[in-house]
DNA sequence: CTGAAAGCGCTTACAG
DNA sequence: CTGAAAGCGCTTACAG
């Protein structure tokens, strides 16, 4: 009895899913099925086999469940950049939610370049994901046509998706920008200057904000537009706002894409001693833990970008237990910090 | 011919290592090997297997080969914290290396708490992991002895294990802290305060290089101890600075654990008018990218995390491939960085 | 609702 | 150095 076969390979010592069903006295493929939840398998059965399961401390190969199913309990999350906070924090929320949810959590960093992001695509679709969460929607069209021909679940972060295209929780980028321009124009600034580094999709939009703001109020002035491709840094935003004010005298608020910017433009203004806001105001973007310590405080926009990572985990976690999502397209908005710096 | 059977499941599309096989007119186990550079294979054989697989554009399925060989391509890396930045940075030189050889890494939070590294050491080798990495030495009994157990290959960073305990690569924290301390007494300060937060064992070893430096040119006080249990934070570190001068005003240092606090103090110094380092000199610890950027410009130690993840992940790699590592303690060291706050 | 059979795509453990 | 056999631990696809 029990006679192990001369050439076994048994080595793990897990407690495996025939042991699990011999235990409960049905076969593997009901036992199979019990620990799913899968189809109606006898409610007294099911109970017997999770009892069992229970009891032997069993736990269920990944390996071998992804190369049944083709599918694995694995998700991959695409972000732009893991040093810029924004994307930690939407991060620390998706991993959160998805591993209460079962589910492991492979990042991939596209180095904010949607071609990387392709290759990123190319080499997680070879580990078949359960499913992806992508940061924005500026795929590739070969992203877009391996992602579909995939058929792996996606939910895209940050941005939101035109109606019914496809999965999507964040915020209008375009209006947060707009509202910010709107308070500078309320605070009596007349010459505003609007500066992205970067120049991501979601910059452009924000500046697209800020221009549509000052078209209709009639202060556009396309001189005030700062594009920078460099990355955000603190640095970079003392360096812009010296060579901003050296160039633009009139100048009297300066609008920055970032908080990063906007600090190293508040700290060059105490360096320099330049008043802020009395000279000029300065203003942020996604309200970083340090732009309240500032001096003065900066005001900028806070995003929700925890709160937008754990609702699009849970939505693609609803895709993969096949529910329906409820919406398809979650706006979550954002709030605009009046401090001093404005 | 080539008549598939009526119940075939074969749905990839994907080369499978049978089609190399047979296209390089081998058995699957040479293939296999070859792909591998496993056992000595005959060389023509080799590169007729390895040209069949570039053909076929063959790329191993990762859940077989786990089912297969009880061991993933998954790398594990537990990380106290992904809000702050060192391990940030650390965690970014560590999978830019592992993707290149090949591996996935999963990444795991751990809070600073052992007990959270311990559930997700278990969790991790459910995975088998093909090897892991963790952060500094604090593992609990039952965390060591999970990892023995599972003959999973561990590297250890940023702390350094002793002698002959086990593959780290890191600094002396105390060291480095000591080399400020000298730095600030150097600089003629008398009083000098030390600030913990968080209080990991990284900060307690911080706080001891302060003491023992101390107490060696007699001018330890106890009183100048300021312990935080906390997470560290620009705001945590700006009302510290305001209670410790309030409390021991003839201090004239402050030794921050870490750039966070010290750069809250920075500003708060700012805020309320008190000259650094004319009144007080402010020094942190690990050179984050601000630091540079403030007013004025922060003295502290330069870490090298991201050489620290580098090294360790290419030390795993050579530890995976069986290859003797060179050292298995490899000592980074740090570079105290004097600017104008001390 | 349940189960016996086959198979997922590799590697281990032998034998030669 | 090479290969035929068996097996890793699940799930798919049927049949009943």
């Amino acid at each position: 009895m029990n006679q192990p076969s001369t050439r076994s390979r048994r080595a793990t010592g897990r407690a495996t899913l025939a042991d699990v069903a011999r235990l409960a006295e049905v076969s593997p493929m009901t036992a199979s099925r019990a620990l799913r939840a899968d189809a109606s398998v006898d409610p007294l059965l099911a109970e017997r086999v999770r009892q069992a399961a229970t009891k032997l401390g069993y736990v269920p190969d990944p390996a071998a469940r992804a190369l049944a199913s083709q599918r694995s309990s694995h998700i991959a999350v695409l972000i732009p950049s893991i040093t810029n906070r924004l994307f930690v924090e939407l991060l620390e929320a998706v991993q959160q939610v998805l591993r209460e949810g079962g589910y492991q959590t492979l990042i991939g960093i596209s180095h904010y370049r949607p071609l990387e992001e392709e290759v990123l695509v190319r080499e997680h679709l070879l580990h078949r994901p359960a499913g992806m969460l992508l940061t924005g929607l500026e795929q590739t069209p070969l992203t877009r046509q391996l992602l579909q021909a995939s058929r792996v679940p996606v939910v895209s972060m940050m941005d939101l998706a035109d109606e019914g295209e496809g999965c999507s929780v964040g915020f209008s980028q375009w209006a947060a920008a707009a509202a910010m321009t709107r308070h500078l124009l309320d605070r009596g600034r007349r010459r505003i200057a609007f500066v992205g580094a970067q120049l991501d999709a979601r910059a452009m939009q924000r500046l697209q904000g800020w221009r549509d703001t000052l078209v209709q109020a009639g202060l556009y002035d396309p001189g005030l537009q700062w594009l920078d491709e460099q990355a955000s840094t603190v640095a970079l935003g003392g360096s812009l706002f010296e060579r901003i004010l050296a160039a633009e005298p009139q100048v009297d608020a300066i609008f920055f894409c970032n908080d990063d910017l906007a600090q190293g433009a508040l700290l060059r203004a105490l360096r320099l001693g330049i008043d802020v806001p009395g000279r000029v105001a300065v203003a942020g973007f996604n309200d970083l833990p340090e732009s309240a310590e500032m001096v003065p405080p900066l005001s900028t926009v806070r995003t929700h970008r925890a709160a937008i990572g754990e609702r699009a985990a849970q939505m693609l976690l609803a895709l993969l237990r096949q529910e329906q999502p409820g919406a398809r397209r979650v706006d979550l908005g954002f709030e605009l910090m009046v401090r001093q710096s404005t």
